[in-house]
DNA sequence: AAAGGGAGCAACCGCTGCCTC
DNA sequence: CGAGGCAGCGGTTGCTCCCTT
């Protein structure tokens, strides 16, 4: 419990997008001191944030390991059917696809797969008893949940596709990320732009010599 | 060119479970 | 055994970007 953590009613705790300050910030003390005891880190390190939002800052975004955007047609395979074996448990799906995050899985289930869920659900027969309201495939249908990924993917390639490399990536190549705007250099970004904006962090990170 | 709407994503919120004292 | 503190989880919100009209 979040009793005094979360007091969201202090003036002091700052909230909303993180600026490539804190970030910077973040890294750097999680580096020299490792992670841990978020509260107590998000003081030490002079962030006016709250241990939970640096913990989330820090596992779904900055930490090294973290793989982003373009989920592949295996892993978005995987992610349907773990799910349809454990429902909601995000975090549990996150763990067997390494380098992903729950919280990015979620959205992705929520933005990409519900959405051809109910498309595939609408094209089969009506006489089949859905659970739209908690997505419930069953793994014994092969059909359906084959007609699922394969809609994901085709999706994704009519994308990927449609937008040229650079176009998804301009804002990266061959200048700095613009991070005037907060975090958002990386959003919405292909594995190759995140790989580019966290090493991009990280260097920074090490320059600053620590 | 501008406005509206939808999609995608980052971050917050509230709750639960575990651990320590 | 109960209270308090923390980490973790899942749901939800709100912002930004992009496409369509």
């Amino acid at each position: 419990m979040d009793k005094k953590a979360c007091n969201s009613e202090d003036p002091e705790v700052r909230k909303g997008p993180w600026t490539m300050e804190e970030d910077l910030i973040l890294i750097n003390y999680i580096a020299n001191h490792g992670e841990g005891v978020w509260n107590s880190l998000a003081r030490s390190a002079g962030l006016k944030r709250t241990g939970k939002s640096c913990r989330l800052r820090w596992l779904n975004y900055l930490r090294p390991d973290v793989r982003r955007g373009n989920i592949t047609p295996e892993e978005q395979l995987l992610i349907i059917e773990l799910h349809a074996k454990w429902g909601n448990r995000w975090s549990k799906i996150a763990k067997h696809l390494p380098g992903r995050t729950d919280n990015e899985i979620k959205n992705y289930w929520r933005t990409r797969i519900q959405k051809h869920i109910k498309q595939a659900e609408n094209f089969t027969s009506s006489s089949t008893t859905s659970n739209l309201g908690h997505i419930n495939i069953n793994v014994g249908q092969p059909s359906l949940t084959n007609q699922i990924v394969s809609s994901c993917v085709a999706a994704d390639h009519a994308v990927s596709q449609s937008y040229p490399p650079n176009i998804a990536t301009s804002s990266f190549h061959g200048t700095l990320p613009n991070f005037d705007q907060g975090p958002n250099f990386s959003t919405q970004s292909n594995d190759h732009n995140n790989i580019w904006s966290m090493e991009d962090l990280w260097s920074m990170h090490l320059l600053n010599g620590d």
